[in-house]
RNA sequence: GGGCAAUUAGCUCAGCUGGUUCAGAGCACCUCGUUUACACCGAGGGGGUCGGGGGUUCGAACCCCUCAUUGCCCACCA
């Protein structure tokens, strides 16, 4: 059979991916082994992959693939997120492109548009996930808006009500003027902008002085309804108790005292307007003021605009500006840098409005959440640093605020059945509402007469769910999936989602089921480009996954992604990781290949470099497999598939496969045969979560196996006790090989020629290697001798010197200088010693085991002159 | 303004309890090589005042102080 130089991802991915499928190996039942869980952060149901679900996904994949190798029931639950805003504002836009406007549909008109849009995109990034190997039990893929799903954020909520924990207030939020929604704090992205100050006299009433405020937002003063100055402030005394005239709407409004006012500020003297601004309410409130709200849901004005009424609010802005200015009020403009909220999603400057919405109280669902992570460490977060920024949060949140004003979601269970602010009920159908409605009115109410409540649910609502209700464990909580697979084992997501996501499910863990929702939570990096900006569409920076997985191989691009991406780091994505990635799998195909190609033979007898190399990687297998556990355990997954592509390429391939290599035509015996399968064996399990398409087809390739032996489904090699002495003994010999290569080189000696060695063991160096030296260096003898060898080329591996007699005349002069050299370096090092050593506060101070280490290094130094200096004399 | 993190080779990063892995790895670079798996390769090699300054210590990349630069998060200064 003749297999090709290079391997081909492209021919032989899709076969694995559907042979795995096929045999229901990604599917998981509850069972008697341990489970291992992990439900996927749910990307938007019509979103498209980007290289942050590369990583992210390709993470999760290595961690549950890694979990199924070492035998556990292990189960990745895909899935996706509604995404109210997202979503909503795609269908919007493409309704508009169609010259429908939102407002002229009903509800269950747009909706149906939505649904449509949402069947016609949605899934397409989890098909994209199958590209790169994400080993997701399909069967259980979940949608935030399946019915079971739905019920159980509506069961949520409807509890969380009863309990007293949801309310309806009036509240300041951030209110989209766009979207025409409200936005929760965190997803208001404030901006540095150049914007002014402006200057503006307000007359005092009854008297042709004036007070000069500054604000930035000169529209709303038509909304003010005090002018606020500090009591402290000297310059205002005589203004208390008084009243001043909004310009323009000629309001006569108070003067009012409070030292929230920072004197040094603009003029000392603030203008309020309770709607408007958070910090107006909080005065407003306190001083009893009048609340005038100036605008409509858009951000135009409303009637108390007057006459700029209709008009938008930076229209407005530059059009008073210049009526206050004509009147005389405008007493100057500055220049002013000042922080400005926008949407996330539309861009739109966020209107600080107050408006009805629905609160979740955060106090008490808090409390076990903080514990758990910073007491308890119940839950880990990797890398631990996040705790801080975690805590910092939860100690200073506020009510969540989970009404939307959008259609596409989880509509709100309320429903209202009368005009008072009171008048409504909640219930998880309208039946069951239209009977606690008829208990709380006294009138006689049919289901026509309740009118559920507009707004929808924020998407966190239901995602905060997430690990408990893809289980049914809202609505069905003591099912036996549940009881199985809860709480999951590892969270792989965004730190930039630690708030929205991550805490929510901690919050809902404990409340719903008393339990946390997962043990460790590993955030990955965010994936920038070369120059360090984030990979974005608008900036054309990110490369299409689907055509670096068509160029590189899913394997080529996994390894590259995780190479690089040290936990919690970002990622500095190169397409020349993926090329690392691709070469690498090349490497190893190759490495089979040679191995496939040797003939067998059971007659002849094992040559003994064989037997020593099999001992030897053996053991080299066991220390990068324990290094490998303990990279792993940390969630330094860069790390572990390093020690991987190092063991793989340097030890089994540059090492232990020239170590058994036979020559050229020759068969190999058969025992070293099978340890070498044997070992490509185990490097394929290793291998296989990082690179699980390559790992599988040279798995098959090695032999026909059934479905039930196929790698995928393996079990992992276990740990044992490694014998340090023969790697350290190995470490010496490939010294020795490098050092024989050296001067083959510097001597232009070509490999072809076999050459003699011999050795003076003053470190009495196993000798155990020395048939390894000699096939490794091409070797015609290796002879262990008493004294220096004259007229010799020698290097030095520790104390021990090794000769090579030359044939013909030696550069004497050049090997006399290199000698010198190496002479003046072990002097200064045997010199550095020994100050240390004569050192009394060092010797009385340092512990046993490092005054041992020195002076060991003391009498190798010492050893070593010897032998140079018995070269040298050789020499002259 | 407050907090967190980072700063080590050209690049990306390790370096865990201060002392044998103490200055490392991968990539890139340079030299040589078409040796019978692999040029998507092999062998060999160069490259660092561990951001600056100060301190603690017998001993500091590591601990403390300070400054600088960068990134992220939080915060209502009109």
């Amino acid at each position: 059979m003749s297999i090709p130089t290079k391997y081909n991802p492209q021919a032989v991915e899709q076969k694995w991916y559907q042979y795995w499928m096929e045999h229901n190996f990604f599917h998981s039942v509850p069972n008697e082994k341990q489970p291992y869980t992990i439900v996927i952060p749910p990307p938007n149901v019509t979103g498209v992959l980007h290289m942050g679900h590369m990583l992210n996904n390709t993470i999760q994949d290595v961690l549950i693939r890694k979990a199924r190798l070492k035998g556990f029931n292990a189960c990745w639950v895909p899935g996706t997120d509604h995404a109210s805003i997202a979503t909503e504002a795609k269908v919007v836009a493409k309704l508009k492109s169609e010259g429908i406007e939102k407002e002229s549909l009903t509800r269950e008109e747009f909706l149906k548009h939505a649904w449509d849009w949402t069947d016609k995109h949605g899934g397409l990034i989890l098909e994209q996930l199958k590209k790169l190997g994400a080993s997701c039990d399909w069967e259980r893929t979940k949608f935030t808006m399946d019915e079971q799903l739905s019920k159980s954020v509506i069961k949520v909520f409807v509890d969380l009500y009863n309990k007293g924990l949801i309310y309806k207030g009036f509240r300041m939020v951030n209110w989209d003027p766009e979207a025409k929604t409200t936005l929760s704090d965190e997803e208001v992205i404030y901006e540095e902008k150049q914007g002014n100050l402006y200057y503006l006299k307000y007359q005092v009433e009854g008297s042709d002085d004036f007070v000069t405020i500054a604000t930035t937002r000169p529209e709303t003063i038509l909304g003010d309804t005090a002018v606020c100055i500090h009591p402290a402030d000297k310059r205002f005394k005589h203004l208390i108790g008084k009243k001043v005239i909004v310009p323009i709407c000629n309001r006569v409004i108070p003067i009012i005292v409070d030292d929230y006012v920072d004197m040094e500020f603009g003029t000392g003297c603030l203008k309020i307007t309770p709607a408007h601004d958070m910090n107006d309410k909080i005065l407003g409130e306190k001083h009893q003021l009048e609340i005038i709200d100036i605008f409509n849901e858009d951000a135009t004005l409303n009637k108390y605009g007057l006459h700029y009424e209709g008009k938008d609010r930076f229209v407005v802005r530059a059009a008073i500006t210049k009526e206050l200015d004509e009147k005389g009020y405008l007493q100057k403009v500055e220049k002013h840098l000042q922080r400005v909220g926008t949407s996330e999603r539309t861009k739109a400057v966020i209107e600080p409005r107050i408006s009805a919405q629905w609160f979740l109280k955060m106090e008490d669902l808090v409390k076990p959440a903080l514990k758990a992570v910073l007491e308890d460490e119940d839950i880990k977060f990797y890398p631990k640093h996040y705790v801080n920024t975690y805590r910092h949060w939860l100690e200073n949140i506020r009510d969540w605020n989970i009404s939307r004003q959008l259609w596409w979601g989880h509509q709100i269970p309320a429903f209202y059945f009368g005009d008072g602010e009171t008048d409504f009920v909640v219930a998880q159908t309208k039946e069951e509402a239209l009977i606690l409605a008829n208990k709380k009115s006294d009138k006689k109410l049919t289901l026509n007469d309740l009118h559920q409540d507009d707004d929808a649910l924020d998407t966190w609502f239901s995602s905060w769910l997430w690990p408990i209700s893809v289980f049914d464990g809202i609505n069905n909580p003591d099912n036996k999936e549940i009881n199985y697979y809860y709480p999951t084992n590892d969270l792989v997501t965004g730190p930039d989602i630690i708030f929205f996501w991550v805490a929510r499910m901690i919050f809902a863990g404990y409340e719903f089921r008393n339990e946390k929702p997962f043990q460790n939570v590993y955030f990955t990096g965010i994936v920038r480009d070369k120059q360090r900006r984030k990979m974005s569409k608008s900036l054309g920076n990110s490369p299409e996954p689907l055509d670096l997985i068509d160029q590189y191989g899913a394997d080529g691009v996994r390894v590259g992604l995780l190479l690089s991406s040290a936990a919690g780091n970002d990622l500095l994505f190169d397409e020349e990781l993926c090329e690392q990635g691709r070469n690498f799998s090349t490497k190893i195909w190759n490495a089979f290949r040679l191995v496939q190609g040797w003939e067998k033979s059971e007659k002849i007898e094992q040559p003994e470099a064989s037997k020593i190399a099999i001992e030897w990687y053996q053991n080299k297998f066991q220390q990068v497999l324990e290094e490998v556990e303990k990279s792993s355990e940390n969630y330094r997954l860069s790390e572990a598939l390093m020690s991987i592509y190092k063991l793989i390429w340097d030890d089994f391939s540059s090492w232990y496969l020239e170590m058994i290599k036979p020559s050229f035509g020759q068969p190999i015996d058969q025992n070293t045969y099978d340890a070498t399968i044997a070992f490509f064996e185990s490097n394929l399990k290793v291998l296989h979560p990082y690179m699980p398409f390559l790992t599988e087809e040279i798995w098959q390739h090695i032999k026909t196996r059934t479905p039930k032996e196929a790698l995928i489904i393996a079990s992992y090699p276990k740990n044992e006790v490694v014998n340090q002495s023969i790697i350290a003994d190995f470490e010496i010999a490939s010294e020795v090989i490098s050092g024989i290569r050296t001067i083959r080189k510097d001597k232009n000696i070509p490999f072809k020629e076999p050459i003699e060695i011999s050795y003076l063991n003053n470190d009495k160096i196993s000798n155990l290697f020395n048939s390894v030296i000699i096939k490794m260096g091409n070797l015609s003898a290796m002879n262990e001798v008493d004294e220096t060898v004259e007229s010799a080329l020698s290097f030095r591996v520790k104390s021990n010197e090794y000769f090579i007699p030359l044939t013909g005349s030696i550069d004497v002069a050049s090997e006399i200088e290199k000698l010198t050299q190496e002479l003046k370096y072990t002097e200064g090092f045997l010199k550095s010693v020994q100050t240390k050593l004569s050192n009394e506060r060092f010797v009385n101070n340092a512990p046993e085991k490092v005054l041992e280490i020195e002076r060991k290094k003391e009498s190798d130094a010492l050893a070593k002159i010897e032998t140079i200096n018995a070269s040298l004399k050789a020499f002259k």
